[in-house]
DNA sequence: GCCATCATTATTGTTGACAATTATGTATAC
DNA sequence: GTATACATAATTGTCAACAATAATGATGGC
């Protein structure tokens, strides 16, 4: 069996935060996960940190990381910089892009669709954060794209926590729209689909923003 | 003498870098590190992978870590990001500041304002860019919070970068006049001053945008 | 003299053992 | 019965030795 790397670990554990089988506050003890992955407590340990600068977990000292449980307003803040930066995204995508990247790119789609299609809810959420990670990456801007891989995790995190059904996390439709335009070189148009598509997402989260906040008691309960 | 944590270490090595004593392209050997700061390697580790994460570093697999060197490209996405980051930490601070907040803020300023009269770069540095998190500290978003220590260090390196004078960051005054705004409660106001501070501060590097990409060549020959 | 090949050295990557800290359970006093 | 103090167990934090990898210098062939 090949050991694990930490981005493969971390990965695996990320998966397992947005399809909500590690549910926000519980925690991640460093010898179980050495064991599950079948690892050194070392490697656990970077991947803990990693996890934590992505906002996935939290780290407290001497007791140990447990997955975070982001906020209403921390929810907020996270959709409208991640609508600054992904308008930034596609700004710097402006002439940079060919014929190449294109074909690459609505590739990418269809494998967004096919896995929607057969309702692989692992290779959906890989999938339809690529994407946004993808055109980061085709912009050739390293700040943008560490930042947008970080603000794609922390929206799964997001969507984890305030979602109850789970659903996909954005359709390749809207994905394809935005392509489209890029292909027109309208950007315009292209980063009207993004503020569209972005508030799509925030859209059907907003329905539980009022709910209570719980209570450290009352969710030990539920 | 006491064993420095990694915190520490990290503002110790950002200073040094924004201090132009650690130039970009300097290689950080885990050993010397070490022994400077009299503790281990696995410690000195942990340092560095922080610092890779806040964009200070660049590190090599098998090859180590170096003092990262941004393009002008890079520098003016991280502007662009900060500034949107600078205007939503000004909106979530409405509301959430008291008295205590304000005097507190107030007497930040005046420290950077005595470092400026004594000419003490370290102080200078330290503080101005301690002004921004400060603000988001206020504004209690835990997630801007980590941003705006990002974007922070990151605007270190590219001053660092992008200016032959060393001198101050930004100036107290313009750190002030948002004060003052914020405390009569003119949120328009604030937001203009603090995008005008920006500004500023992008402006004195905006001089050197033009000048010749250093070739690797090149470079090593300087 | 110049280039390729190989041995040596220097540096990073990894691991397991040990120390420090926190949580848990137990007994005792009131 | 409840609360406090203590002992035990579980967990994280730290370190130093070892392995793997890449840079450096030496050697031989052409």
């Amino acid at each position: 069996m090949e050991t694990l790397t930490v981005e493969q670990i971390a990965e695996r554990i990320w998966l397992s935060i947005a399809e909500r089988r590690l549910r926000p506050g519980m925690r991640l003890k460093e010898i179980e996960l050495a064991e599950v992955f079948g690892v050194s407590r070392a490697r656990v340990r970077q991947v803990l940190a990693m996890l934590e600068r992505d906002g996935l977990v939290v780290i407290e000292s001497n007791k140990g990381a447990v997955v975070a449980k982001p906020g209403v307003e921390d929810a907020k803040d996270i959709f409208h910089i991640r609508s600054a930066v992904e308008q930034r995204v596609l700004e710097r995508l402006t002439g940079q892009l060919d014929a190449a990247k294109l074909v690459e790119m609505f590739e990418h789609v269809a494998k967004e669709r096919i896995a929607n299609n057969s309702n692989n809810q692992r290779e959906i959420i890989k999938l339809s954060g690529g994407f946004h990670v993808m055109l980061a990456e085709m912009a050739e801007a390293e700040f943008l794209c560490g930042l947008m891989r970080d603000l794609v995790s922390r929206t799964s995190l997001i969507t984890a926590a305030f979602r109850d059904s789970n659903k996909h996390n954005c359709g390749p439709d809207e994905h394809e729209e935005i392509l489209l335009h890029l292909k027109n070189g309208d950007l315009g148009a292209a980063k009207k689909a993004m503020a569209d598509h972005l508030e799509h997402v925030e859209s059907e989260l907003k329905l539980l923003q009022d709910r209570a906040p719980p209570k450290s008691l009352r969710d030990a309960l539920v």
